[in-house]
DNA sequence: CTGATATTCAACCCTGAGGTTGAACAATGC
DNA sequence: GCATTGTTCAACCTCAGGGTTGAATATCAG
C-alpha cells in the first residue's frame, strides 16, 4: 500500500497526451465537460476520467453550475513540479561546477610540475 | 497501440519516488547499479527495472566499464518537460491577464452608464 | 409528469507497471 | 578451470490505467 505523494500524482497526470490537451484547453478558460470532450476520439466515460486524475492531482478544479460542470486550470501544483526540477538541476549544475573546478585545479598543478600524462578524455 | 511522445515518458518516469531518488543520487555523480539499489528496500532486479525505464526516457545514461555499469544523469528530458510547463504558464497568466483587461473595461463603462442590474452572477 | 441533456457510477476488458524469485550471462580473481 | 561478483533476462503475480458499454442521477424545458 503506497501512499503517492502530490509529485507522483501531479506528474502522473501531466504524463498523458490526453490529460495535457485538456489542461491546454482549459488555461484558455473554463470550459463544461462536454465540450471539452468533444474534440477527443474516445467516449465522453474516458474523458471523464482523465478529468478525475487531474483532479486528484489538484491540477483542475470543478464548479458545478446546474448541471454543468465548469472545469478550470488550477496552475498550483505545476510550480511544484518545477521546484522539484529547479532543486535536481541546481544539485546537478553544481556538481559540474565542482568536477570543473577540480579540473581545473588539477591542471594548474601539472602546469607547475612536468607533465606526466594526464589522460583528460572529453 | 500508443506511440507515447518523449514527454510521456519523461513524466511517466518522474511520477515515481524511486526513480526521483535515483536520479537525485545520480545528479551527485557516476554510480554503479548495485550501489545505487542498496538504499531501497527493494530487490536489486526491481531497481533495474527501475533504471530501464530512466534509460527509455533518456534521464540516464549507461556506460559500461567492465562487468561494471555506471550510471550518470542526463538532465535534457527534463529541459523539455519545463519548456512545456513554462508555455502552458504562459498560456495560463495570458488569459488571466485578458480577463483582467476585459473586466476592467467593464468596471470603467459600468461607472459611465446607470448600473441597470446586469446578472452577472459572481 | 415527461422527455431531453449533462454528467457520473458500475462492471468489465486488456495491457502495462512494479514487484518477486530463479536462472543466465559476463567479467574478475585465484 | 572454477568460484565470485555485477547485472540482466524470463516467468510470474497483483494491481492500477485507460478504454468500453450500459445504467443511474440530476437538472432543465415543456
Amino acid at each position: 500500500m503506497r501512499a503517492p505523494n502530490h509529485l507522483d500524482q501531479t506528474l502522473l497526470a501531466l504524463a498523458d497526451p490526453t490529460r495535457r490537451a485538456i489542461l491546454q484547453r482549459l488555461s484558455a478558460g473554463e470550459t463544461r465537460v462536454t465540450e471539452l470532450a468533444e474534440p477527443f476520439a474516445m467516449s465522453l466515460n474516458a474523458v471523464s476520467k482523465h478529468i478525475r486524475v487531474l483532479e486528484r492531482a489538484r491540477l483542475v478544479h470543478r464548479r458545478r453550475e446546474g448541471r454543468e460542470h465548469l472545469l478550470s486550470f488550477t496552475p498550483k501544483p505545476m510550480d511544484d513540479v518545477a521546484r522539484w526540477m529547479d532543486a535536481q538541476r541546481a544539485n546537478w549544475s553544481a556538481r559540474l561546477q565542482a568536477l570543473d573546478d577540480l579540473l581545473q585545479a588539477e591542471d594548474r598543478a601539472a602546469a607547475s610540475t612536468p607533465p606526466d600524462k594526464k589522460g583528460r578524455t572529453r
